[in-house]
DNA sequence: ACCAGCGATGTAATCGTTTGCAACAGTTCT
DNA sequence: AGAACTGTTGCAAACGATTACATCGCTGGT
């Protein structure tokens, strides 16, 4: 099973060349002073705020440093500022891979200004409070990026002295917390008036759960643009429940079925289109359908599915950088709004004569 | 107020409300022992060896604690210990969904020890250089997992001093470094097997990138299993290598296609299916599909998909297991195998007469 | 000349915890 | 009764950086 030779380490080598540093712990401010004939105060303010000093001590300070492979050492650093340098991500459920691209979007600003991402999930064992416990603590990070909107005000105001937070695509009522999220209600009201003009009169729906602020949002958003949304078909944003939506349709007399279908995630979409397709029925020319989201495999089903795009790693970034200027002190949004975007691709056609 | 029994302390506390802290900073080991009338260091243990203590000061220590609502700064302790608490990962690309379940698997087992997880993309602006000297230091992360296998062998020697390193899913060949991994070429052995079972005898498969060690695994586990395994189609895992996969498909006489093809992600796989249905391709009467990975959506395809499985979240505990053993001086497997396993659906069936 | 002002650097306190060592009060053993 | 423990607790020294304040030469204005 092994390669012939594979060395089994226990214990892993340190480079220990000619590289300058006491015994075995590394380098620290005290021994790159020694080395460049300076006090430690002169090699933090060479790291720190290289403008105090003459270009002579800055350059000495500068080689002692390569030459002892001196690395800055965290916890003193923030043991002493009286802060972490990192900011937590609170997501629920991490194995959606919806959340993996605003992760991307959020790790890649913070990373851009020193700070490190540290995630956690609100679903993990020991469930929602435990994780609240956990991570809102001001020792543990300078902020906190929220994406589950089913914490409560309560839960937060029992956590007193806890860092900043901010929450990102979903929220919570009456919460008075700053919010980066897409203008859902436009999104479906994007997708709405787009089956409109294709000519589909009955346009259905698929929910999410009832109490869900994204569902709620997305509600009103249609109601902007069709004189009655009617009730939709319950679901929960899965798969599965695209599946029952579509049993429900096929339930339904030809007469009085929706022409056309928006599911309020992609994925519910798709498992609507994939059941009717596998019952027979063709998308787009007996239904259409439309999903929200954006993610990226849906692009590729059989028929493509036409979509409402959410800006996911805008939407991290975004996040992060608010975070960062409430922390900074500086005035923030309450409600930053971004926009979604129509992806027209098949599975949306003209509504059958 | 007190307890009877209450023991007093010695110095009388400053009155205030019940909320005890010192003036608008957070308590500290030092209010809780004020208010306890013990000294800093019984505190200290109350928190870490309670066994320690008698019953008396443990119980005045801990009405204390909450009294105070003391909670423990990370940044002193880690300063102490001389340890961060937190573990990175390091995923190429983020935003990849397949990392998702991984991390969530990684995220449960660390933080059940006590350890934060840390996110770092490799793939990020500035590139896996940087990510790797931002993340590979002793006084950020505690221990790495690393799920790039790009990375080189001289680029980690190059950071001297860097924590504990455990790879998982991909690996570094030459690199003596603990790994976490699926048994790739069982997967598509198994893949094989299957479809022989079916009365294929034309196989041909969808393979990654050529230098990468996963493709190399996957089609060592084809020549267990198939007389000849032929050459394959070029992909890189994307959904778009299965499209072209398709076209190089179509473009073949019937005589001389593969009555079946193994994707070596399902990504690859789907894109195959996909454009062959969109040509009028049926599947799996004219040719039969298997993906390899077990992401979530293919199951809900028009066709959903047969696949092999890997054990993601496993994946992600395991290796984090791993390397806390590492940490903790453990001796530990200098490679950890998983079993992969198929999930039969429809996409494959008989062979054509 | 003298003093204010300035630029460059050093001194030392501080952040909040952990932990080796010492101290002390009871036992128990001889 | 003294020695040798044992079980609890306190004292104080780390851990490694940051930064307010002090110091020291100089320069330039008067």
């Amino acid at each position: 099973m092994l390669a012939p030779g594979f060395p089994h380490p226990i214990v892993q080598v340190m480079g220990n060349t000619e590289s300058e540093r006491t015994r075995q712990g590394a380098a620290r401010l005290a021994d790159v002073a020694r080395l460049a004939g300076v006090s430690v105060a002169t090699v933090s303010r060479a790291l720190s705020r290289p403008d105090l000093l003459s270009t002579d001590t800055r350059d000495a300070v500068q080689r002692a440093i390569t030459a002892t492979g001196y690395r800055m050492n965290h916890a003193a650093r923030n043991l002493r500022k009286g802060r972490t340098g990192a900011i937590v991500a609170l997501v629920p459920n991490l194995g959606n891979p919806f959340f993996a691209k605003i992760l991307a979007g959020m790790g890649a600003a913070l990373n851009a200004q020193g700070y490190d991402l540290l995630v956690g999930d609100t679903m993990a064992p020991g469930g929602r409070h435990r994780a609240l416990r956990r991570f809102l603590d001001p020792s543990r990070a300078d902020g906190i990026i929220l994406l589950d909107g089913q914490v409560t005000a309560g839960d937060l105001a029992a956590l007193p002295g806890a860092p900043p937070v901010v929450m990102a695509c979903e929220w919570i009522e009456g919460a008075p917390l700053p919010r980066v999220v897409l203008d859902n209600a436009a999104g479906t009201e994007l997708a709405a008036r787009h089956l409109l003009a294709l000519g589909h009169r009955r346009i259905g729906w698929i929910g999410g759960p009832g109490d869900n602020v994204l569902h709620k949002a997305r509600v009103k958003g249609l109601a902007r643009a069709l004189p009655d949304p009617g009730s939709g078909y319950a679901g929960d944003f899965t798969l599965e429940s695209g599946v029952r939506a579509a049993e429900r349709w096929l339930d339904t007399p030809a007469a009085d079925r929706p022409t056309a279908v928006i599911g309020f995630s992609d994925e519910s979409a798709a498992g609507f289109m994939g059941e009717l397709q596998r019952r027979g029925v063709s998308v787009p020319e007996q239904v259409s359908v439309v999903g929200f989201d954006g993610i990226d495999w849906v692009a590729h089903l059989p028929v493509p599915l036409t979509t409402i795009r959410q800006p996911k790693r805008d939407l991290g970034s975004t996040a992060a950088r608010v975070l960062m200027a409430l922390i900074a002190g500086q005035p923030v949004e309450p409600c930053t709004v971004l926009a979604p975007q129509l992806v027209m691709r098949n599975s949306a056609g003209p509504a059958p004569s």
